[in-house]
DNA sequence: CGCATAGTTGAGTGCTATCAAATTACGTGG
DNA sequence: CCACGTAATTTGATAGCACTCAACTATGCG
C-alpha cells in the first residue's frame, strides 16, 4: 500500500472526466494518472477522502500476455484498469476456451461475490492497473457510501451489457456477432474519448473467436464478408475502419420490437 | 402503495429464512408472506424499518403467460418474486427469441441501470410478486444502506451466474447445455428448500430451447440422449429425475483447471 | 370424445468446425 | 535496411452436427 503519485501510464490516457455521469459539474481532475482518483472524484468525495483512497491503492504493470490472476485463486485484490487491454478467460479441461470479456481503461475488476476468481485475467497489450485489497475496498465502501453506489451502477451496467452479449452468442450468425462486437468495442472507445471511425483491435483473431464462440477461421471469413459488403475496411490486421455504422447496426439490431 | 399483510401466496412457500446468508442468528420470520419482509429481515433491519419497507410495497398476481413488462417500457417499478416462475425474453424483429433467464421465488427484478426495460418479462406459471416504485426503492436504499449492500451482493451473484451461462452458450454441446441447465435449476430449487432428485420444470420445451440457444427439436433429442445414458428419467414431460448428478456434472464441468 | 397444443422422432440440408495449405505480418539478427 | 524464421491470418476443401421441414405421438381441455 504505497503512497500514490503514479507516473503517467503508457498507452492512451482516457479523458474519463467527461464521460462519467457522476462527474457532471464537478471540478476537473487529472484522470490520466490513476483511475482511483477518477473513481473518487466521480463519487463526489472530498480531496481528503480521495487521498485516503489513493493511499490504499498500489499500482501494477503487465506485459502482453502476462497473467494477472488465475482461475481458482483466492480473490484478495480488486483492480481498476488504467491503460491497456486485458481479457477474462475461462478454460475448460479439454482445451475449450471462452474469452468472456475485454477490459479497457476505466474498467473495474472485482464485481463478483465469489471467494475465488472464476476466470483467468491476462493482459492483451501492455497494461497498467491500480490494485486494492478487498479488505481496504470494503472499508472504503463502508466509509464512503458513494463508492458503494458507484459499484452498484457499474454492476448494473455490466449486467445490462451481458444480456446483450448473451443474445449475440445464442442467436446471431457469425457475421452478426462480429458486427455487434465491432460496434460494441467502438462504443466503448467512444466513451473513452476515441470517437473515430477507425477502430484499433488490440486483441488477435483467436481472442475475438473465443469471445464470440467461433473459430479463428470463421472470424476471418466474417471479416472478409463485412469487407466485401463495404461495411468495413481493413488497414492491416489491427485497424478496422467502420464504413457504414448504419448498416452494421442493421445487421445487429434486427431486434427490439 | 397499500399497507401489506399479504395473503398466503399460491404455490410453494420458500423457506428462504434458512438460505439467506445475512439472516444467520436473527429471529425467525414468516418469509412465506412476502419477500419484502424477507429482504428486510435479511438486511438486519428493525421491525419498524421492516414495516416501512412493507408500506412501500404493492402486490401483484400474474396468470400463466401474462406479461409483467414489455421491452422498451419505462422502468418505473422493481419487483420481488414471491411465488411462481417467470421468464425474461428478448425478441428480435425477425422472430428470433432468446429467453435470457428464469425468475424464481426470492429473485429480484430491477438490477439494471437502464431507464427502460431491455426485456419482456412474462409469467411462465401463475406467479405472485411484490412491487415497489423505483423511487421508493431508491429512498429505501438511501435510508437503509444494508439494502444497498444486499442489492450489490445480488448483482454480484447474477454477474457470476451470467459468466457461467455465457460459457454454456458459447462452448457447450446441446447435451452439455441441457445438463448444465438441469443442474443449475436444481441447485436453485435446493436453495429454496426443495432439495430432491425430482425436478419439476415449470417451463415448456420451447422456453428451454430459447434459453439454451437451441431449437425445440434439439432440446427434445438432448432429453432423449440423457435418458438413454441413464442420467435422467422422465416422469411425464414436466418431471425430471436426476439419476446421476455426478456424471451430469462431469458433462458440464469439463472445466475449471 | 375430438380437437388443439406440445413434444418426440425422422430425413435432408446448410452452416460452421475441422483439417490443410497458402499468404501475410512481425521480430530478430545479420 | 533487409533476409530469415516464426507466428498469425486468410483461404480452400471436407465433414459433422444442429437446424429445417415433416410426420407422428402424447397431453390437456372443452
Amino acid at each position: 500500500m504505497s503512497r500514490l503519485r503514479i507516473a503517467p501510464p503508457p498507452g492512451l490516457l482516457p479523458p474519463l472526466t467527461e464521460a462519467c455521469p457522476g462527474h457532471a459539474g464537478r471540478q476537473k481532475v487529472d484522470c490520466g494518472t490513476c483511475q482511483v482518483r477518477h473513481l473518487a472524484v466521480c463519487s463526489a468525495l472530498s480531496p481528503e477522502e480521495t487521498e485516503e483512497m489513493e493511499r490504499a491503492a498500489g499500482q501494477l504493470q503487465l506485459a502482453p500476455n502476462e497473467l494477472l490472476v488465475r482461475q481458482g485463486q483466492a480473490r484478495i485484490h480488486v483492480y481498476s484498469v488504467t491503460s491497456g487491454t486485458l481479457r477474462t478467460v475461462r478454460l475448460m479441461a479439454d482445451g475449450r476456451r471462452q474469452v468472456t470479456g475485454f477490459l479497457l481503461p476505466g474498467d473495474f475488476i472485482g464485481l463478483s461475490g465469489s471467494a475465488v476468481h472464476a476466470l483467468d485475467i491476462e493482459a492483451v497489450t501492455a497494461s497498467a492497473l491500480c490494485r486494492f485489497s478487498q479488505q481496504d475496498m470494503r472499508q472504503l465502501r463502508t466509509r464512503f457510501p458513494h463508492i458503494e453506489r458507484k459499484m452498484l451502477e457499474r454492476a448494473f451496467g455490466e449486467l445490462d451489457a451481458n444480456r446483450e452479449y448473451v443474445v449475440a452468442l445464442a442467436r446471431m450468425s457469425p457475421v452478426e456477432r462480429l458486427a455487434d462486437f465491432l460496434l460494441r468495442l467502438s462504443a466503448r472507445h467512444a466513451r473513452l474519448g476515441q470517437d473515430t471511425p477507425m477502430l484499433v483491435l488490440p486483441m488477435g483473431r483467436s481472442d475475438i473467436a473465443d469471445h464470440l464462440g467461433l473459430t479463428v477461421e470463421t472470424v476471418s471469413r466474417s471479416f472478409t464478408k463485412l469487407r466485401q459488403q463495404q461495411l468495413i475496411a481493413l488497414h492491416g490486421v489491427q485497424n478496422v475502419e467502420l464504413l457504414d455504422r448504419e448498416r452494421l447496426g442493421a445487421l445487429v439490431h434486427q431486434g427490439e420490437a
